[in-house]
Order: C-alpha cells, then structure tokens, then sequence
DNA sequence: AAACTAATATACCGATCGGTACAGTGGAGA
DNA sequence: TCTCCACTGTACCGATCGGTATATTAGTTT
C-alpha cells in the first residue's frame, strides 16, 4: 500500500506546519515528520523548495479568504456579510487557536520574500470592509477607518490570545469590533 | 585597541537582531555580522547561548516598559499617563517601524520558551492601563474592556503597518485609539 | 503482461547550524 | 614592569540545514 497525495491535500498541512513554526522555524525534516510526506514527494510537487511551498500556502490562503469573506463583503448584502465575517473569522482562526500566517510573515524578515502577497492580503480585506460599511450607509472617509479598524483588531486578537493563551481573548474582541461597526452603520 | 562591550551594550543590539529575524532566523553568524560581536564575547556574557540571550532581550524590553509605561500607569496622574503612554508608544516602536518582539515571539513556537514572559508582559500592560483608566473615571469593567481592546490595538497596529509598509497606519491607529480610551474617560 | 509514468523513499551533498575549546590580547593593579 | 584576568578571535565539533540524485513502488495504458 501506498499513500498517494496531490498537491491541493499537502498544502493545507504545510499551511498548519508553517503556522505553528514559523518560516524559519519550519525546517524540511519538521515538515516531513509532522505532515508524514517525505521529502521526495515534497520536492515532487513543489520543486521550488521551501518558498514554493510557503508560497502555495499563502495563495490557498488568500484564495479561502477571496472566496469567503472578500467577495461576499463586496457583493452580497452589507450587513449580512459583515456580520457572517465575524462569524467566519472567529471559525477560521479557530478562536484565537489559530494564528494568521500572512500577519506572522509580515513581522520578521520572511516578509521581504512575500511583500507584495502580504500587503494585498491586508489591502483587499481592508478594501473589501470598507466598500460594504459604505453600502451600509457609512461616509467614504467613516468607512475606511472603521475598516482598516476592524482587521487590525483582528490581528491584535490574534497576538493577544496566543500571549494570554486565552481563546476567550479573540472572541471577546471580535464582538466589540463587531458592536463598534454595527454601530456606525446605524 | 581593543573594543571591549559590557553585558548592557549587547543586549540592545541583540533585540534589533531578534526583531528584525525572529528567534529561528537569528542565527549565531546573523548575530555576529549584525551586531559586529564575536562568537566568543557572545558566549562569556551569554553562557546559555541564543536562548539566554533573548531571555536577556526580554528581560530588557519588560524593565523599559515595567519605568516608562506601567509604573506611570499605576502611579502618576492616570489622564497624564495615558497621554504620555501614546507618545511613548509611537517613539518606542519607531511609528511602526519597529516591531513588538514579544508579540512576535508570541505567534510560533518560541512562545513555548519564554510562555511566562510573554504572557506577564501583556498581563501587566493591561492592568496597569485598567488601573489608569479607573483612576480616571471608568467603571472596573469597562476599565477592563477598554485596556485590552487598547493592547490590543496596539498589537494588530504593529502588523498592520508592517505588512503595508505605512508608518502612518501606525500613528493614525494610535491617535484612534488614544480617542476612544479618553472619551470613555469623560 | 509489458511498458510507461506519477509518486515515493532514501542515500547523499556541501553549507551552515548552535556550541565548545583555547590561545591570544590588552588594560588595570601590584 | 610584571602579573593577572576579563574579554575577544578563531579553529573546530557533531548535528542538521535545504536541496539533489536515483532507485523503487504501484497504478495505468497498451
């Protein structure tokens, strides 16, 4: 018997393997032993070596959040998608037991390998929010603050309840953030 | 001649390195090229090797902080206090410039190292905010609510920035959410 | 069943890892 | 001036790093 994987099953493995020690703290031997693939079907389906791989785990991330939370907060109904984007994100990062990969890139030198994924990330989230606060009735200037508010409080969550080792810290936070945005669209 | 360093001349040099790399990417060489310090000055002052000195790094950041922001905090004029905690703030991590290294320590697997330090930093951070917040006029709980949100704030504004590359999402975050904490405060 | 091929395991590569050992080096006190 | 010793530079250690090469495996095609 043999396990036969693609590369869309190994990504999501990588993505919890990079998250949990960072870029660097990911080391290939780490990778194999915590996902079970060896390195030739690593180098098999990302010849590029770790920053392939890294890469691909960016892009999966970035295609998840597109798909579930970006292009319902542009399209759909303003509130609603709003209010499922707290439900999602506190989902998604699995009450503060997760933490957001591209925020943990961005904080150390990893980001010089990944700039322009890592800023697009945060600009369409941000861009994303804003454009439904406004169609929930906010001004321009009101929405992109209160946007660029709101994901960054998320990403403060996120450090805050891995510090205090305290998941309650990250839902308790999106549901203030969440108040404060419904608030402004009243 | 000869450079000679004491222990407290290193330390400083050793938190840029550590923040600019994160504790995995700081490798010894990536010290020594960095910081100009040998391998043999680093270990006389550091006998424990990388992890004592970035024990000594945080040990460092908490008595900063424990003068500069918490003792104010607990102690002096609490409206004054949090004035100054703003200003010091944005000087301290160079407008966004500059990370926080504990927060970064908390997203991956160095937390498992310094977990005490980490969690006592931001613990402390935020009562010494509550009890400011009390002095002036806040109820216990919203003192609470609103010291951790202020944290918090401060966390998600350091990866926010850091990741668009914009000082001014920094000193913007800090100036909205010094606004909020003194209208609570009225 | 033979040929082919995608996927996998493993041995191996030079470079670098964190750490140790030790021989200087140079300024301060006797 | 001689001794002492905190401090520094460098050579070296075994282990592990990211990456490569290659033989083997197990379906699939013919």
């Amino acid at each position: 018997m043999k396990t036969v994987y693609e590369r869309a099953d190994i990504v999501p493995l990588l993505a919890e393997t990079f998250r949990e020690l960072g870029y660097e703290g990911a080391t290939l031997s780490r990778i194999t032993e915590r996902t079970g693939i060896g390195k030739g079907s690593l180098y098999h389906f990302f010849p590029g070596g770790k920053e392939e791989m890294a890469g691909a785990v960016l892009a999966d991330i970035d295609a998840w959040f597109e798909q579930a939370i970006y292009r319902p907060l542009r399209n759909d109904d303003a509130r609603q998608a709003i209010a499922a984007m707290w439900v999602n994100v506190n989902d998604y990062f699995r009450a503060g037991g997760r933490i957001c990969l591209v925020g943990a890139f961005a904080l150390d030198d990893t980001r010089a390998r990944f700039s322009s994924e890592i800023a697009d990330y945060f600009i369409r989230w941000i861009e994303a929010l804003s454009s439904a606060l406004m169609r929930a009735g906010c001004a321009e200037t009101e929405a992109q603050t209160l946007a660029e508010e709101g994901v960054c409080g998320i990403q403060g969550a996120l450090v805050l309840s891995r510090a205090l080792r305290d998941g309650k810290v990250f839902t308790r936070s999106l549901e203030a953030l969440g108040n404060r945005l419904e608030a402004a669209t009243r």
